[in-house]
DNA sequence: CGAAGACTTGAAAATCATCAAAACGAGTGG
DNA sequence: CCACTCGTTTTGATGATTTTCAAGTCTTCG
């Protein structure tokens, strides 16, 4: 059952090493191994609350989920959307400063902060999976802190191809559509726009032709005019290979 | 050749483990072993350009540089500032997206990737300490996402505190006051404002007291009550412990 | 059917960008 | 020391973008 495992450690060294070859099987088994609780939630409600002290790693398995801030005023800023094997990796012993919340219904695992001196049995990419996902995400996280010098219309278009290629690389993507359960309202959260003008960016989006957007369904008409509308290169989604479109936990 | 060596890999279970005590001396004499060379850059310069492979890890020594984006239309957007201890993490093998400039003359070091097979000669804290380093730049990052569903006053002020805040940490400060060697125009792209617009915001939270910024030094004449302008919590910066001013490598 | 949420619309106001020019300041060379 | 330059800061006027407020319509779902 246990093949040889050279190393409880993983090489960075090599942009060929298992470190930075993608998100796969392997990774998967990892994560189930790890995982010591796995849970569902409901839609709109908070796996993690503003001030709790994170138990873990929270490994997103299905659905939609998203980091978010609630602001004194009422308002709220989404800071992240997070997508089946998106992990969220937070300093352990600290209170977050914001919460995770569901959109949908959620399938998640909680990974215990691993000690990587006392590996799980038969495993050792643990580190590196996590290395890999956590220099994902911070790639995501700096095109978003670009997207807030554009205009309004780059910002919800970008966003848009986002979504589109994240979940084209989960195989999520039939005839140029994917799941979009996002309201208006929400993607007014993740822009830091209001609603009543993404509503209005949203319909120029569908004069041009570029977009259809109704029941919880985006399509891209045009993905390639879409993408030059956003300066859109989703290179930076590429930092590691293909993932599954759930995860098994 | 290579022996089992238990300690080449950390920890992360325990908030107390030295993973999460701090960027301290220990931490130093890592990055001085790891640091294959030195160097010295002037102002206004690029340490690496977009499309460029990073050849490792860059460890800031001393000075300001920052990551920025270059847009088609000629404007700019910086993406993070760097200060003495940060370190750009990014996925190897990848040509970046986006450049690594100084604003000053900056001494940086380039860290290989690290492989963790093959760790450096008696010591073994590294892959914690580049753990607890890109947690504290993840953190910053979201707090820069967060920013931008605020107004141009509020991300100005709030930008201003952070740097103060971080300076402060590094035992920078001194009679409220600290370095600060970015124009408007640098106010301006980090916050995906225009530098007139800036200039404004400036010259208000002159008008209340707040600030003077003059002459590449900043002075907050009350920091607490920018920071309430600001909603700023400096929670999110104390992922670590304190820092050195400048770090010999 | 009724109710709640989501989407849409219009008008007015605030915020922010653009353009153009002037004032200021630090450095440089005469 | 002055004159000169160059980059930065400041100012004013104008226009575009985005928000706010308020009301309406459309969907969805029990």
């Amino acid at each position: 059952m246990q093949e040889r495992v050279t190393s409880t450690v993983t090489p960075l060294a090599d942009p060929q090493s298992p470190l930075f070859a993608g998100f796969n099987a392997e990774d998967r088994a990892l994560f189930r191994a790890a995982a010591i609780s796995q849970k569902s939630i409901g839609a709109r409600m908070d796996l993690v609350r503003e001030g709790d002290i994170p138990k873990g790693l929270y490994l997103i398995a299905e659905g939609w989920a998203v980091r978010y801030r609630q602001r004194s005023d009422g308002s709220r800023q989404i800071l992240a959307i997070l997508r089946p094997g998106d992990l969220c990796i937070d300093p352990p012993g600290r209170p977050l400063n914001h919460a995770i919340g569901s959109l949908t219904c959620v399938r998640y695992g909680v990974i215990p902060y691993p000690n990587f001196e006392d590996p799980p049995a038969g495993s050792s990419d643990l580190p590196a999976a996590l290395w890999r996902r956590q220099l994902e995400v911070s790639s995501v996280q700096l095109e978003w802190i670009a997207n807030s010098g554009r205009s309004a219309y780059e910002r919800i278009a970008h966003f848009l191809c986002e979504t589109y290629s994240r979940a084209k690389a989960c195989g999520l993507v039939r005839d140029n559509q994917c799941e979009f359960p996002l309201t208006q309202h929400d993607i007014a959260c993740v822009t830091g726009l209001t609603s009543v003008h993404v509503n209005r960016i949203l319909q120029q989006l569908r004069r041009e032709g570029l977009i259809e957007l109704h029941g919880k369904r985006l399509v891209l008409l045009e993905p390639e005019r879409l993408g030059q509308a956003a300066i859109f290169d989703s290179a930076y989604l590429r930092t590691s290979a293909q993932r599954a479109p759930a995860w098994t936990i």
